[in-house]
DNA sequence: CCCAAGAATTGACCACGGTCAATATTAAAT
DNA sequence: ATTTAATATTGACCGTGGTCAATTCTTGGG
């Protein structure tokens, strides 16, 4: 194992990634260019791939921290009590998830984690995102013939697939929570005869 | 409204295809380079583009033919009488959307369609896929408080899902078909008390 | 304080998808 | 056969992500 990072090293990582936020806050994900980031941070281009190993790896540090943050808030709400509040709670995250086309494609992307062992911020979120909703659904009135852990993955893939037909031009007319609120009523909720 | 399309420009075209499809047959849909298509046809770097609006409308061809020839066979089959046999139903299409990282990446992007009406091969076999499903479940020995149709884009859903946990190296312990079960069963033979 | 060796930075360069004004071809109208 | 307008093709060029050998900086040991 190397030695300590230098200081340096954390300023011209600091100043990246300040940098690219500006970007971001001025404009959007999608129109960062890394040409930009390193202009505003005052380096070189290869420094920044010296940082990150590619564009997505800094998206995986900005978009995750975003979640992550969004996650903050989420976790502090009480257990909902039926899928219209679960819906409510989950809103922020949607809403973080769809505000670009392009930030929807990088977490897809990066959601799966890379190939090697090496589990980025919003793979790891993702994880995290079982975890709350799974511990909210433990309390929850809905079904208990399977684990929190089972329900919440089926209630991830269930809104990442109404935010994915969400961007179909067809689909728009019907809201994400209307969708969401079919899917979830019978993943969570079945009524069996 | 225009002419007809000249013979040269469906040759062109024609020529461009069986460029893609012998480059993807040889190497890999990751592999293929749009330069390496134009050379092999015989054209120049733009006629491409004026055939294909980007490389990914090219991959949504070739990606969208192979779904729908699976599609084909597929729907031959009888309805699956069981979650094990539908499973096996559908194995022949999770091995095609899962055969390359870039080719289930491809997917995802365009499943969702394009943003205006211009619907995608791609996006067209999502919607032939649920329908094929539907069918087979109205026949089953499932749940019957939702509709075929609802059920159906909730087993698409989890095998997006179950495709995608695979891609992660955390998670390729387990087979997909072993994850996708899981889903299957809760989603489609709930056991409420 | 100086030196060696590791670590960080640089910027010219490459790969590859995509553009567009100029040119060539087609086919309908005369 | 000629003209003409629509259509198809061309290839030099661009934008942007990513590479890497050369250079500069940092730090611990003598």
């Amino acid at each position: 194992m190397g030695r300590a990072p230098q200081k340096r090293t954390l300023e011209t990582r600091a100043k990246l990634v300040a940098a690219a936020q500006a970007i971001v806050s001025e404009s959007s994900y999608t129109e960062l260019r890394t040409e930009e980031v390193v202009q505003r941070a005052g380096v070189a281009k290869g420094t920044f791939f010296a940082h990150f190993k590619d564009k997505d790896a800094l998206m995986d540090q900005l978009i995750g921290a975003r979640i992550n943050q969004c996650l903050d808030k989420i976790e502090t709400r009480p257990a909902p009590g039926d899928i219209n509040e679960l819906i409510d709670a989950l809103m922020p995250l949607l809403d973080l998830m769809r505000c670009e086309r392009y930030v929807f494609d990088v977490i897809l992307r990066l959601s799966g984690a890379a190939a090697i062992e090496e589990i980025g911020p919003i793979a790891q979120t993702f994880e995290r995102q079982v975890i709350v909703i799974a511990g909210w659904l433990a309390k929850g009135p809905f079904r208990t013939d399977i684990s929190p852990q089972l329900m919440a993955e089926g209630a991830q893939a269930f809104y990442v697939q109404a935010i994915a037909l969400n961007f179909c031009a067809i689909n728009q007319a019907v809201p994400v929570e209307d969708r969401l609120r079919e899917y979830l009523q019978a993943w969570l909720m079945p009524t069996t005869a």
